[in-house]
DNA sequence: CGCTCAATTGAGGAGTATCAATGATTGTGG
DNA sequence: CCACAATCATTGATACTCCTCAATTGAGCG
């Protein structure tokens, strides 16, 4: 293979959002990267997608595990279930992200977007009951949620005023976890944990 | 591996979209399928998404190849690359579809599904240019862009007096694809059979 | 202390949703 | 062959979500 084809790298630490530019300044962000997660660099590089560092990050170059993983060398199994893990579950969570954009509310974005955010990082470490540690300005969070930025700060303001979460930047607080169950208007949150692992 | 995880089939014949059924009554779909296309069974099983038929549809049981992909056992590299890119392609797809959504307004979502899809119908086989066989409701285009059907079809009859698209059911015809293009809003829509093999 | 960047607020407007009908077409049983 | 039901496309009227523009406040920070 292209040595450069196969570029991919692995977040060791650090916020890294991934997504696109319009030509006329409106950007997307399709998903965020978190530490474990995999970076493909044919999901930036063949289009006309980007990768922002939202905070301080290093990655790390995952190519020969991955030539490894794609020409069934030997990995370890927990290698290589962990590669599987990581690319499914962040499937998953683009689809969950189409239909958070497709067909709910701002209010219920939101709501939505929190919760898996709090999930994913619980599943990181140490996290204290309750705390999300969200170093995203209201302007990346709108640009996930495909929002304006004024709009996101009044959503933010009316999760606050119903006492579900107190938003600031770097931490914010998930008063009602519940409560925002409900607002995402989703069923439940699954734990992407209990997944099997189809690797795709 | 359980058996029940393998689940996966490749479409043979017909549509097929996946997505997910909001308690209310709201649905999205976030994608679809084609002829070709895998689906993972945990892609609608382990979560609330689901698939429809959206015309008479074929499926073939894909799990034999699929857990020789897994296990790297001795697959032509031919039906290995195949199924790289599918996956592959299909990764783009997803996250497109999140820009639509996010940043797109209904105008240029339509258009650049259109164009989209059309692309993806091309390379499947024979197309008369500038014909597009979309068996899809109004009610299901309206699905998979996040709109209400009213709006759909007022987005689509904007396209016909902008003498971009003429749309009726079962056969559409992309009357000035540049312009399309143009409309979409979002510089070109690439060729996906460029794309590298990166094979999650 | 004047920057700069992020958060906030207000006012007005564009884009979509919703509700409720009306046509148009097609399949179906009498 | 016709009435009927069912589905899809279309239209009008109205409401609401969310956007845009413009300005203000507040919090670091050199």
């Amino acid at each position: 293979m292209c040595p450069e084809r196969d570029d991919a790298r692995v977040v060791a630490r650090g916020w890294i959002a991934r997504g696109a530019m319009l030509e006329d300044g409106r950007r997307q962000i399709v998903g965020l990267s978190l530490p474990g997660d995999v970076i493909l660099a044919t999901e930036t590089i063949d289009t006309d997608m980007a990768a922002w560092a939202l905070t301080d990050a290093v990655t790390l170059d995952a190519a020969p595990l991955r030539s490894a993983v794609m020409e069934g060398r030997d990995v370890s199994v927990r290698m290589l279930d962990a590669w599987r893990r990581s690319r499914s579950a962040e499937r998953l969570r683009l689809a969950r992200h189409v239909i958070r954009l497709g067909r709910l509310s701002a209010y219920e974005r939101t709501a939505h977007l929190l919760l898996e955010l709090y999930e994913r990082q619980s599943r990181l470490g140490t996290t204290e009951p309750g705390v999300l540690h969200l170093p995203l300005t209201q302007d990346v969070l709108a640009d996930i949620l495909g929002l304006s930025a004024v709009h996101m700060n009044r959503t933010l303001q009316q999760l606050r005023r119903d006492r579900l979460v107190d938003y600031r930047a770097g931490r914010t607080i998930l008063r009602d976890r519940p409560g925002l169950a409900l607002a995402a208007g989703l069923s439940v949150i699954e734990d992407v944990s209990d997944e099997s692992l189809p690797g795709d």
